[in-house]
Formats: structure tokens, sequence, C-alpha cells
DNA sequence: TCTTACGATGGACGGAGTCCAGGTCAAGAA
DNA sequence: TTCTTGACCTGGACTCCGTCCATCGTAAGA
């Protein structure tokens, strides 16, 4: 993720403790935190942080495609910084547990010329549900 | 869907003027109404429903499984009177129409068990995106 | 027809996210 | 280094979606 910094500087983001302090929470394998968790962590390392921001900085990095924006219910969304490879989703339909994973062969190549009603598909996402270990 | 008030009524169900007309709204093909949507239309034939009368039919409906609940944005929920026969959703990425699509082969197969970190994985939600015809 | 428990009502409430006016500061210029 | 300026941050108000609750109404069995 500290490449992260550099891609962003070098898109002319300027660079603020509050935007580095957003991208460094953000940072590992199977992170998905929601806004509100995001500011919590935030604000340990800047108290002074505000909600706005966080939301304003996580929309920014995922309309630059440095992070995905992952819905599994109908709760708060949740960010994935894992954006630069492919990757679906499972979740524990109980505790709600996410993790990322590899489903074999392409999920759009599943969904013939007849199926697609003239669009023009670009994106498949997929979430698997059960119940994780601890849960079950 | 006029057999689904047979089926609730076998269900228990006690049949109300508002339930009625709540699962009529959701008759249909291709139908993905919010919650809201759902009131909007149910109050054109019986003006004094509540919302919280509509939130709670829908509810219920979903938990009999004669209902399916969509999310595709971080929006309102969709509800989806087409329970009975599996089937993903195709949404356009810029008016966010919706419509029902059937992939070939089963989505859970491309989960390999290595990938499924001990989880019961019972379900596979689809969602393709793309621009549909009037957007593109 | 009577009874009663299940269902409906609507208003208050809570979580998630957006918007805005005003204050602050990163980074290039001198 | 200091100055300048426009991009950025802040906090609070606001909207949207959904839930909760006390009270009233009514479907359906006795």
């Amino acid at each position: 993720m500290s490449d992260l910094l550099e891609r962003l500087r070098g898109r002319g983001w300027r660079m603020t403790s509050q935007r580095r302090v957003v991208a460094e929470v953000l940072d590992g394998d199977h992170v998905h935190l929601t806004a509100d968790e995001v500011h919590a962590r935030a604000t340990q390392r800047l108290p002074e942080i505000s909600r706005a921001t966080v939301y304003n900085t996580l929309g920014e990095l995922v309309s630059l495609g440095e992070v995905i924006e992952v819905s599994t219910d109908g709760r708060a969304k949740r960010y994935d910084p894992n954006a630069h490879r492919p990757h679906q989703h499972l979740v524990c339909s109980d505790c709600g547990t996410i993790r990322d994973v590899h489903p074999t062969g392409d999920p759009l190549a599943d969904l013939p010329p007849k199926e697609r009603f003239g669009f023009a598909v670009s994106q498949a996402d997929v979430i698997y549900r059960g119940l994780c270990p601890a849960c079950a």
C-alpha cells in the first residue's frame, strides 16, 4: 500500500495527513472495513479527522480504482483495498465475516449473448454465502 | 401470483386487504421495486396503507421465500417476486435498470474447495453490470 | 354475533451517507 | 524562506432508508 501513496501523488493528489491516514488504515489483506470503522481507526492516529473527510477520501479512492466498494448486505458499504487482483467475496450468512476468493474461470463467460438483452456487460460481482467454520 | 395468496393462506397467514394489495403489486416478470415504490403503488389501490405495513409484509414474504431481496447499489433494497426460478441480475451501470438473467452452469461450482476456507457455501448471488441499450 | 390475538397505523427514532459555508493548509512561485 | 492560492478539511444540518412501538382495528374461529 506504500506505493499507493506514490501513485496518488503521481495523479496530482495533494498529500494531506488525513488522506495518508485513511490510506494507511486500508492497508492489508482481507480488509473490508465500513466507512465508520475506517473513521474509528483513523481517529486513533489523527483525532480531529472528520467523518466527511473519510467519506470523501474513500469516494476518491474508489473512483481512482484503488479501492473497491462492496455491499454484502443492505447495511453499510465496505471498502476493499485489494483492487488490483480480480476477486470475488465469500460472506458468512451469520456473522458477516468476509473473505476474498478466486473462483475458477471468468464469471462473465457464463452469461450467453441471448441473456444479455443488448447490454454491454463489463463486470460480474459474485457474492458466495454460507456459514463460516466458527458459526457452523 | 394468484396462487401466492393461496400458498400464504395455507401457511396460516391472516388475509388482510393490505397484504393482498402488496402481493398484487409484486405480480409480474422483471419486477424489481423498492419498498417505497411498492408503497406508492399500493397506495393507489388502498390509500390508507402505511409504510410500516409495506415493510412488514415485504419482510414476511422474504422470510417465507416468496420474494427475493436484491441490493444492486448501496441504496434502497429491491424486491423480486420471481423467487421460484433461480436466476441472477443484470444491472445498467447508468440508469439502474434491472433484468433477470440465467447464466449457464452453476456459479457455486466455480468456487474450488481450497477457496472456501471451511465455509459451508450454499448460495451465490451474481450481479452483472454494464450499459443497457438505451444508455449506451 | 362475540372474542381475541394477530395485524395495521403513524409518528418517533436510528444508521448511513451527502451537502455546505467557512476555516485551513500543501505546494508551487518568488 | 515566505507568500499566495485554490484544493482540502471541518462540523453540523439534512436526506434517505429502514425499524420500533403504543395503540387501534379487524379476520377468523367459537
